[in-house]
DNA sequence: GTGAAAGCGCTAACAG
DNA sequence: CTGTTAGCGCTTTCAC
């Protein structure tokens, strides 16, 4: 049998209640009697009051629990993603609590849910969940604190940036250079994990509210210069992966009217892109201009111009949000910048690319 | 106040053993009943029994608590630690588990300790973690099932490789292709997290399970061929990456008995050795070998020598281990194989190194 | 099929 | 400073 504090207590002949000040309120009793309590305690093997018990008495447990992908392998080859989790660590470090990674299968929804149902946690935080999932139903029927970067009317606090605006501007920056044949790429705009091009009514039918947003903020920039939604070339990526960018783009160059700019609505699929120009023999920023999003240090390296996002804040303020309640501003939504970066792949329309665009 | 059990079945007239038999047992009450309990769950708002409350009743949690680096940002820089957390979310997931990453400090060992103490699980997976950490104290203090790759007499399970064979085929190899002056560089030969040449009076000195192994396999490989411990150029690294991969290299390279092999105990550092090699315009292989450890993608494309281990199973095992009693083998000591992979970074000794070693 | 009783191990008033 | 009392919300025999 394990040894309880009333283990300890019946020991020493004292009461419960004493042995668990010695542990949490140092301060109650004598310090000759905690030596003598710890003492015993070592001796008959007793780690100190029961965690899950604590939990239940106190109501807080120590860990928040981290709505993830599935697929954890490619999420940690997402620079942003590491990113956000080490930002949320430090953030919960400080609050000497755990990050409960909770992945959540795609296929199986109804698991899925249960994993958050049955979360021992004192918090969520949610990101990179398509919105479409049962578990956000879950985490909202916990009643719980909830964060997320991706839900902005979802009823929990919001930490983020502002999508739309944020690739607007990277748009306005194309329209400026010239280009109107502009292709997107993007994982989730249709909820199959598949590279191909895709045919979309309206950004409202996209699934995922990261991509729908970013693709938001392209449509009006392009609409406005007079491009309407129905002529950009939207190509559905298998996932966020540098390679599925690569094949993603192929569906956008190999075709007669061949687009000037391509925007990938991730850093990691623009890198593709680059790698798919480079293939073909095609120089971007001077046959083709391509955009990110995200700002990973591979994106500097390789000279993509982008979108630079505050990813480790994030991931911190969203901790500090969830663990300390003070901090909670009275909005509860917390908008953070974002920053165009030029860099060399993107520059102004080709002569080559406009007589091809007569054609 | 939050609805409990006793809320649905103070407002259905039915007792509370019934209603928690509607979640937890549909087929011991007529569906009728379910039904009418579910419905009025539903509307009070009630999002099924609160999942603290029946670990502490059921003695189960469905978490198991990962004793992770503080410095998560380098941990999934990793690539064998992804892997491994990838393969330990795999079988978590098989049984409905989540994953709780303890991010220890470093620092802090206090903290860390009662992390540990306090983190409501089923169970811990420890790597990474140096053994001289208060943590390990802490685990086995909580008496939970334990796994781990790094403390083979530790009392808990072990799922690893034999890390000394394995290094020591390595050196064998080294040996065969004439290398006598060989350099090791890794991080955690010392406590302290620098880059710098160390004496090492003895592989036992080494702080940390890992590097203590590898080291001592190639230290027997060169005994073995004449070559005693402290003759080898022993490099502490920072940390396990690239660059600091290629800072400890430099205080092999730029030295004027410059050794003819550098050997590096992941292949994160020895990446960055060949990043060193190449800045000083020496070839991998003809003028110095380099050899790594546990064959990331990144290995292959650099055509570095390596050995492989099977990083996912070794998580996904450890996880089954952890969460499925039936599947523990009576040793409870799995060993999983590792293999010597040649590439083009070492070679034999080259002329030019061995005039200059006679110098 | 359904309910009553007995805790899981702990903490937080409060009284002595 | 120490002990008594009263649960936290749930599951699980075991009778009915």
């Amino acid at each position: 049998m394990k040894p309880t504090l009333q283990t300890i207590a019946d020991e020493l002949g004292v009461s419960r209640s004493t042995v668990s000040n010695a542990y949490s309120r140092p301060d109650q009793l004598s310090p000759d009697l905690r030596d003598k309590i710890m003492a015993t305690a070592r001796r008959l093997g007793y780690a100190g009051p029961h965690p899950g018990a604590r939990s239940l008495r106190t109501g807080t447990v120590g860990a928040i629990g981290v709505l993830f992908t599935d697929d954890l392998h490619t999420a940690f080859t997402d620079p942003f993603a590491v990113q956000f989790l080490a930002g949320l660590a430090s953030a919960a470090q400080r609050h000497n609590t755990g990050l409960l990674l909770l992945p959540l299968s795609a296929q199986n929804e109804e698991t899925a849910a249960a994993m958050v149902q049955n979360a021992v946690v004192d918090g969520f935080c949610a990101y990179c969940v398509p919105d479409w999932h049962d578990a956000w139903a879950a985490v909202e029927a916990r009643g719980l604190p909830m964060v997320t970067g991706e839900h902005r009317d979802g009823g929990g606090l919001f930490v983020g940036i502002d999508e739309v605006a944020a690739t607007r501007a990277a748009g306005e920056h194309l329209i400026r250079l010239g280009h109107r044949r502009i292709a997107v790429i993007s994982d989730w705009l249709k909820a199959d994990r598949d590279n191909h091009p895709i045919i979309l009514g309206n950004p409202d039918d996209v699934p995922y509210y990261v991509s729908r947003e970013r693709l938001r903020g392209y449509a009006e920039a392009f609409s406005t210069a007079g491009v309407p939604f129905d002529e950009m070339i939207t190509v559905n990526a298998a996932g966020n992966m540098r390679s599925d960018g690569a094949a993603a783009a192929a569906y956008a160059l190999d075709r007669v009217d061949r687009p000037t700019a391509i925007v990938a609505l991730t850093d990691l699929l623009a890198l593709g892109v680059l790698d798919a120009l480079a293939q073909r023999g095609l120089a971007a920023g001077r046959d083709i201009s391509v955009i990110g999003f995200d700002d990973i240090p591979d994106a500097a390296v390789s000279g993509l111009t982008t979108v630079r996002q505050p990813a480790a804040d994030r991931g911190r303020i969203a901790g500090e949000l969830l663990l300390d309640p003070e901090s909670r501003p009275p909005t509860s939504q917390v908008v953070l910048p974002t920053e165009l970066i030029v860099r060399a792949s993107t520059g102004p329309l080709a002569p080559s690319s406009l007589s091809l665009r007569r054609s």
